[in-house]
Order: C-alpha cells, then structure tokens, then sequence
DNA sequence: GGGATCATGTAACAGGTTACATGATTCA
DNA sequence: TGAATCATGTAACCTGTTACATGATCCC
C-alpha cells in the first residue's frame, strides 16, 4: 500500500501514499450510479478511449477484476448475492465502508505537484459529477497546497545561495528547484481558473434546488 | 520492459517506454567515474538526500543491488574479475555495450511532459557533467518535442468546441487539456531557461580547450 | 450459421519494496 | 569493547501486465 519513494517531490518524506486512483475511480463509479452497483464489463468501459475518464486514467479490462477483487478484499465493495442479469454478470455493490474511504479520498487534495495530472484530476472529475461544493473545497485546498510547496522551494532555493561561485551541483539543483517551481506555479495558475468554474456549478445547482 | 498504459500523456498510445532512469543512472555514475568502476554501496550513497541526484530520483540501497544484476543480465556492466577491495567489494565496470546504450539514452529527449521530473532530469544531470554540447542538444530536442505536443493539445481542444452547450464531459475534457497545456508550457518556458546556461557552459569549455 | 460484443476471469510472468541477515573494518 | 559505517545481498511479499480461455447473446 505504501509507495515507492523514487523522484518524491519532497526529500524522501514520510506520509503514505495518498493514491490507489485507480480504485478509488472504480468506487467512485459506483457511487455514481443510481443504485451504487456495477459489473465488471460496464465498469472497464468507462476507462476506455472515448470515455471521459480514459483522457485521465486508462485501466486494462483484465486490470478492473482484478481491483474489484482487491476492493472485495478490503471490505470496500460487495458481490451482490441475489441478482444475476441475464448475460451471467456479476453485480457489484459499494459498501458503507467503502462509500464512507471514498468520501475520505475524494475531500483530500493530493500533496505533490506530479500527483495533480492523475490523482487529483480523477477526484475533480468525481466531485463535480457528485456535489460540486466538494469540488470547490478541493480546489481550494489544493490551491493551499501548491502555494505552501511554492514557498517552501522558494525558501530552499535563497538558502542554497550561500557560496559564489557556485558549484555544479549547486547550479543543476537550482535548475531542479525551478523546473519545481514552474510546474507548481503553472497548477496553481490553472487551479486559479477552475475554481471559479467549479462554483458557477454550485450556483447552478443551488439555483435549481430553489426552484425545485 | 514495457510500462503501464495508465494515465498516458496521449490516447493510450505505443511507444516503448524510454525510461529505466534508475538503471541508466546508474550507467551515468560508471560513466562518470575515471576508469568507468564502482561498486554498489559507493553508488547507493549518491542517490541518498543531500546527494545532487538525491533530489531527482532516490534508490534504496537494496535497490542498487537489484538494478545492477539486472544490468549485468543486459550486459551493460560487468563484474570486474581480479580486483577486490580490501573491504569485500564487488568492482562493477561499465561495458562497451553499456557506454553505448547510456549515450543512446542520454541524447534521446523524454516523449511526454510528465517524464521531464524524473527521466529528463536524470538526463540533464549527466549531459551538463559528462559534455555540455550534448546537453545543449537535449534541450533543443526536448523543447521542439514540447513545442509539438503544445500544439497537438490546442489542436485537441479547438477540436473539441462544436456544441453549445458543453456537456459536462466536454468541460471536463476541457480542463484536462489545459491542465497539460498549462504543464507543458511551464516545462518549455523552463527549458528556455535552461537552454542559455547550457550553452554558456560549453563557451567556457571550449575557451579551456582553446588555451590547453 | 457466424461475427461482434457482452462478460468474466486465470495463469504465467516480470518487477518493485521492505526488512532483515551477514560480516568486516574503523575509531573512540 | 562497542558503536558506526562499510559492504553485499536475500526472502517474502505485493502489484501490475499480457495473453489467453471460456461461453452467452444479439442481430444480420
């Protein structure tokens, strides 16, 4: 469960791995659907090209059974007893337990920048479908996050400049802080853009609960 | 050999990954060394914290071990038979087929932003150490690379834009594509950048070879 | 009938991760 | 003597990947 600590953004750091997005996309498909079940089959086309989440997560169909098997594991899924459709399918219910990890999962924005292409736009793409006042708040709280990891490679780049001239290694770190940098600065400036989408959704949804 | 196709850059696509940056890091650290030899805990240290290298990719101890049997089986490196240490080394020396594949890897630009963190990195480090004119050809190379997926995702999105109103997919299509965009254009803004400096250190090689 | 697609999985393999085992040497 | 560091690795475990096997059903 815990993950490789190769290429972290920060210094080898401690905190266990946030991820497993790829069941986490399979619970929330679940909970997506009307009645929380699913099948396998249906499941692995929704991670296909052409499918909304393909662009973001692509997942083998060989690949989904063998994370509903996982979830099944983890008490996060159930195997529904009775029902059995017509072409020998084998529905597939999000437990309590499970509905309760995905809503854990899905209100905490991701801690390193490399983790907002995969991760993070899979909990976006959830929580906009699901309540987009949970999108909101993830925005905003990955936009925290971003500008706390600004800061402090920012801090880490003044202090590396102590000797002159500097040495190579010096030099390709800072080449290292400001690629960082960069690529924080440029999640932030899109965070910065999709909030406001994002709230536009809530409005429209309040508005329509007021009519209703 | 070949990676997971989760959460590509582009559609699900081909291409073999160029990656193994651990292992051919590795091959950069042999290169690296006067008489192209080491051995694994002397190369173990140069991927701990406080080593350059560190910052980009960490490899546990353990690890070292692991790539380089796998490295021998390759046959990029090769155990240096008379020679052990005092301390019970185990000499490694890299092959000639070994420097050949490291020099193929290091010219070679990384196909997908995601890899510029890691894989471009890793390559920079070596290419700024080992001859500042091939990492000035990198950088070229990487940013026409970055230049051409820039325009393939504008492409993708100006496709995108033939019904009004936007389905929900639709705009989340959208913020993906600007979400990459947004990346690739702060990774092409960086090398930029980098570019320069590159260049000034091949100026100040050349001016030393010109007064040997 | 026969091809597409629905639908479920397994077997075999490749690889990575952690933690531990082992022992020599150095130096306070 | 005993702690730190040098130095090499293995064992157990987990995860992921590919490719294949299996069979029903739908529709022409």
């Amino acid at each position: 469960m815990r993950r490789a600590p190769a290429g972290d953004e920060e210094a080898g750091s401690e905190q266990f791995h946030s991820g497993m997005p790829a069941e986490h996309a399979l619970l929330g498909l679940l909970a997506l659907s009307n009645d929380g079940t699913g099948h396998g089959y249906e499941l692995a086309r929704q991670f296909g090209p052409d499918a909304p989440l393909g662009n973001v997560i692509r997942i083998e169909p060989g690949m989904v059974y063998h994370h509903l098997k996982k979830l099944e594991r983890l008490g996060w899924v159930e195997s529904v007893p009775g029902a059995a459709g017509r072409p020998a399918r084998r529905p597939i219910a999000l437990s309590e337990a499970g509905r309760i990890e995905f809503n854990r999962w899905l209100a905490e924005p991701v801690a390193h920048t490399r983790e907002i292409r995969l991760d993070f736009l899979v909990k976006l793409y959830f929580a906009l479908l699901l309540d987009p006042r949970v999108a909101v708040r993830l925005v905003n709280e990955q936009r925290e996050i971003c500008q706390r990891i600004i800061e402090s490679l920012s801090e880490r780049r003044k202090a590396g400049h102590g000797d002159d001239p500097p040495s190579p290694a010096h030099r390709f770190g800072d080449l290292v802080l400001e690629m960082r940098l960069a690529q924080t600065e440029a999640a932030l400036a899109w965070l910065d853009r999709v909030g406001p989408e994002a709230g536009h959704a809530v409005r429209t949804s309040e508005s329509a609960a007021d009519t209703a």
